[in-house]
DNA sequence: CGCTATGTTGACCCGCGTCAATGACCGTGG
DNA sequence: CCACGGTCATTGACGCGGGTCAACATAGCG
């Protein structure tokens, strides 16, 4: 999905400290390749496992690491005050965990199960943007990409009916990866059902009600809560299009 | 699904969690800058005048050029086939329209006001982006703030109360220029009753009943709708925070 | 001047949140 | 091995925030 984004400038003087963000998720297994970032990180990072439930970092701590996913899932994760919740994303292999020129981290990193992170010094992470202008290049193709899809987020989360959000997440997870064992379509869900609600701002017991009402309609099957298998992936497109296709 | 993120929090007190809006305008009008983007841009822009309610571009379109928002105020709309309608972001004086390596753009771009835009060829802007690794990274930088606040605008459409966006807009569209003509604190709202209420993922109904409550509470006052002059920031602010700061 | 877009307000209602109870699973310790 | 406590998921009963529908006022504009 393309994006008109709105980019902001702001004086030049306050010249922007170069650092790595949000990416989408590159090829990480790619057989070396000169022209990418993996390369030339590989270098500068450490691999750092991380145990299921593990707090990677602290919303608020500062930005002194970049981090890339090489396996397991994890949650980005901001609180209010009063206790309420807000599951910013999940990270799959191959997203960074970085920084803008900003100097915290914005959200808190979770371990959703347990992972393996390549971490880079952010000074080390900054020379080689600096040293070669290629890469920097492809970040900002990576977070474009990122903008566009928090941007069909906040459609999402600012238009769609519960119903909506649930089948699109679905429908996100079985298209990028893990399906239950044995099965043909479906997705496996590494999350609880407590990070979908407030990942898709719902709550535990919508999602709960939701997914029992997809199996009743006989549109899914859960063998067990973590295994959805799609009986009928078309009539979960349709329900996550709100029956009626996006209009341009 | 998306990705990644780890981009951080704004430069705090000033325009709290509101999105794409806030921040600092660009230099415009500033005197050529031989190391920023704006000299070298100017040379491949061709100025475009655009009035009020004329679609700049159209969700769908290949993204043929890049526009800057020298004057005026626009909207990024999205659209589902039944109707619904979301808008993804206003563009104020500064921003950027269609900065992306997609090829279609993504929302419908419309003048809220009277407008003026520098249009540039996207095979040009490329070349400049290629020209100059600083300016690219200038871009990386633009672009990592940018996805941090459509980041903290899930937060606000996932999690927050109706009063809580509307109060958090309100202060994001004053900590970001105009005023109503003679006041000391407030904003003057471009953008209908309509525009909001899409742009926060409510209806109009619920936007103005909740202005005439902040009114009838002592904490706005509605000389016109479109002006809005703040008799009580504070309390504005606690309730944009749901009364509770956010918490790390 | 009407005509249409916009804003406000009221009455009603429904989707989803809240509160509560129950059961399944799982890791831990006796 | 089972007992036990904690987390997670599901389901029901109920209520509320905000959506829906409708009426009306106001303002810009041809």
């Amino acid at each position: 999905m393309a994006t008109a984004l709105a980019v902001q400038t702001r004086p030049m003087h306050t010249a922007p400290r170069m650092a790595a963000i949000a990416a989408s998720r590159a090829a990480i297994a790619r057989p070396a390749d000169a022209t990418g970032p993996d390369a030339a990180l590989e270098r500068i990072g450490v691999l750092l496992p991380v145990r299921r439930g593990r707090t990677v970092v602290t919303q608020g701590d500062p930005a002194d690491y970049v981090y890339r996913v090489m396996k397991g899932a994890l949650r980005a994760v901001k609180l209010l005050g009063d206790g309420r919740r807000h599951v910013a994303d999940f990270l799959l292999p191959g997203d960074f965990i970085g920084l803008t020129d900003v100097r915290d981290y914005g959200h808190s990193i979770e371990a959703v199960e347990d992972a393996v992170l390549q971490r880079y010094p952010r000074r080390s992470f900054d020379a080689v943007l600096q040293a070669d202008p290629r890469i920097g290049r492809h970040f900002l193709s990576f977070v474009c990409n990122e903008l566009s899809a928090a941007q069909e987020r906040l459609l999402l989360l600012g238009r769609k009916s519960a119903m909506e959000r649930l089948a699109a997440f679905l429908v996100a997870m079985a298209d990028q990866g893990s399906k239950p064992a044995g099965t043909k379509d479906g997705c496996a869900l590494a999350m609880t059902r407590i990070d979908i609600a407030d990942y898709l701002g719902l709550t535990v017991e919508t999602v709960s009600r939701l997914m029992s009402q997809l199996r009743s309609r006989g549109i899914i099957d859960l063998p067990r809560p973590q295994d959805v298998i799609f009986l009928d992936r078309t009539a979960l497109e349709e329900l996550s299009d709100g029956a009626g296709e996006e209009m341009h």
